[in-house]
DNA sequence: CAATATTTGGCAACCGGTTGACAAAAGGTG
DNA sequence: CACCTTTTGTCAACCGGTTGCCAAATATTG
């Protein structure tokens, strides 16, 4: 029973309101129950002389009443310091004002960007968003999406490790956009990896480099396929060889315990899944009495915070993550007003950031 | 307008259910309103055959109901796939099964493991996590706490930075726990940084260093009194000299901007706010060609996730902050059942991380 | 100025649970 | 078997908004 999930907060979104310090300066009414609860729309509507439905339809119908009934309604809500109570809000609705986003990694740093960028955009439009963890488990993720598809407008997946069938029956109850994978048929933000794989590609043959390594993340991620096809073709194109390894998983500590089978492959240079393992691989090699770059170059994935704390710093493509938040969150927001998705992906690019970690091959 | 909230779900505590791929196998009602909605305790009720408000107490409370009733109850529950409607319960009950944390900022990883731990704890417990960002400014932070008071049963404050009496206010409201932080009348989760502080310093002492700078932290954060009052009194037992500086931020970049001060001090060792910091001034100094630590140690704050992708590795005064999140959500949830408050502030134990930052002085 | 069209506000039902009060049923005792 | 206590289920009110429908008030038009 341990599906963490988070969530983010919606605002009031009608009259203004003073917090006085302890808020509860003018207490309206105060329930059985023990704790004083804030005003009610039956509070304003008696303080203003009108119906409640009177009162509901002033704070959330724009025009549908008069504007001196509105402006009597909105100073009687200000002096009262009334919020919405957003459970009886929801109840009759179903709208909460709300939009999932369920992530494999709470603590994995790729996400901070997309969280940010998912949360910026929706609280802009007066949305909250609700955080989920899914702990690389396509079961917890599968469960989690549908436990928090019941209490939210709409939901994005980043990088879901389910199967395509399991998010199109989301996406068939409420409006799913997806993050870092592509299925046909549900709207989805991915960037575009081939232009930053093949600057990176290029960048290691004019370096000399001649064999290429890729470090694989989980297979349940569609992004690692993804990721070594424009790998293998960038290489071929460049003519190097590529060889793809496989990690037990996608951290610091998985790319350590890869180290041993980059040096076996005889690589000069490698490029990670993503920026976490690049980094445990740096430090093993390093540990190992490796030269980084001198005798191999590491190229990361994502330039994830904490990429140039290294030394030398990650060379990494960037992904825009931030931005594939924001889209995420719009392309929703844009359904929920009833707008069409869209039919294909949408692509972001994305680019390399040459650091420290990658360069000309001294042997 | 733009808080933004995040928060944490919390799970069904009633009887088991199975998903289907799609959970619509069986839809028991539809509603007008266009999606399909999930059983109800009506439906429930009127397939067992008994009353709604027999179905509420057999799935909500535990003996009330005769074994008997309660078995076909659970069936019907069961067959239903019924989930709870969370909305339908918080309106009469004001109980959410939610628990509201309040960081300073989402992208900061010194929260991470806070968030973790409060999560953990918190979804053990059937308890969601309701997470909220204050960018770091007091007005922020009082108003997405008042906002966020409404809407869950207990609030956590990490590292807050509004006033005292503002949390006593929210406290007088509802439940709240902070951490990082000793305010009386409150109760606080903090880690007790003398022992930390005091490894770190006579460490520094053994190893040559004669002078010693403390970086500061926000001028709001308590903790960064609280710790440099630590590395006073120890250095002074130590017999080293310690002056302390400001940082514009405490960030790397905060870090990068004080290195010149640093410098300036004549100090040989540097005890910073936090890692961030520490990890920004390693990056400057080495920068202008110097070498941690031969010519100067350096020692963070917290050992957050990435202290040791750097090299050398970060020497830290480690904060048990996963720990921190568990007793805080301990309190709250135990508050909330009724038992009585800790007087006193809660401590738990700092300790050194030697890593390869600090070390003897060559000169 | 009457007749008609349009606003505007009120009534009441509803969303899906919870809970106090009470009566029916079951169990215990003399 | 009558009487009393305890258990168990039902009734109905309530939480705080929303919204369809209707009537009163107002504005428009001939």
């Amino acid at each position: 029973m341990a599906t963490g999930l988070f969530c983010c907060h919606a605002v009031y979104d009608g009259a203004v309101t003073d917090l006085t310090s302890t808020g509860a300066a003018t207490t309206p009414t105060k329930r059985g129950r023990g704790e004083k609860s804030s005003a009610t729309i039956y509070d304003i509507a008696k303080l203003a002389g009108v119906n409640p439905s009177t009162v509901s339809r002033a704070l959330s119908k724009p025009g549908r009443v008069s504007a001196k009934t509105q402006k009597i309604i909105e100073d009687a809500a200000a002096e009262l310091n009334y919020q919405v109570n957003p459970f009886a809000r929801a109840l009759p609705t179903g709208r909460t004002q709300t939009i999932g986003l369920i992530v494999a990694d709470i603590t994995n740093p790729t996400f901070f960007d997309i969280i940010r960028g998912a949360e910026t955009t929706g609280s802009a439009r007066d949305y909250t968003l609700v955080l989920a963890e899914s702990a690389e488990s396509p079961e917890t993720e599968v469960t989690a999406a549908r436990r928090l598809l019941s209490t939210v407008d709409g939901l994005i997946l980043a990088s879901p490790r389910m199967d395509d069938d399991q998010i199109r029956a989301l996406a068939a109850d409420k409006p799913v956009a997806v993050i870092n994978r592509e299925i046909s048929g549900v709207p989805c933000v991915v960037p575009d990896v081939n232009k930053g794989i093949s600057e990176a590609v290029r960048s290691l043959a004019a370096n000399g480099h001649e064999k290429l390594a890729y470090v694989a993340g989980p297979a349940r991620s569609w992004m690692t396929g993804r990721r070594w096809e424009g790998v293998k073709a960038a290489a071929e194109w460049s003519k190097l060889s590529a060889v793809r390894l496989e990690s037990s998983k996608p951290t610091v500590d998985g790319g350590r315990q890869v180290a041993r089978d980059v040096l076996e492959s005889g690589a000069t240079a490698v490029i990670t899944y993503n920026d976490l393992l690049a980094i445990g691989l740096m430090q093993e090699l390093q540990a190992g009495g490796m030269s980084v770059p001198d005798q191999i170059s590491i190229v990361g994935f994502d330039d994830i915070f904490g990429a140039d704390f290294t030394t030398p710093a990650l060379t990494t493509v960037r992904s825009p993550l931030g931005e594939c938040g924001t889209r995420a969150v719009t392309i929703l927001l844009d359904m929920l007003q009833g707008h069409e998705a869209p039919g294909e992906a949408v692509r972001v690019e994305t680019e390399l950031v040459v650091r420290g970690s990658s360069g000309r091959l001294l042997a």
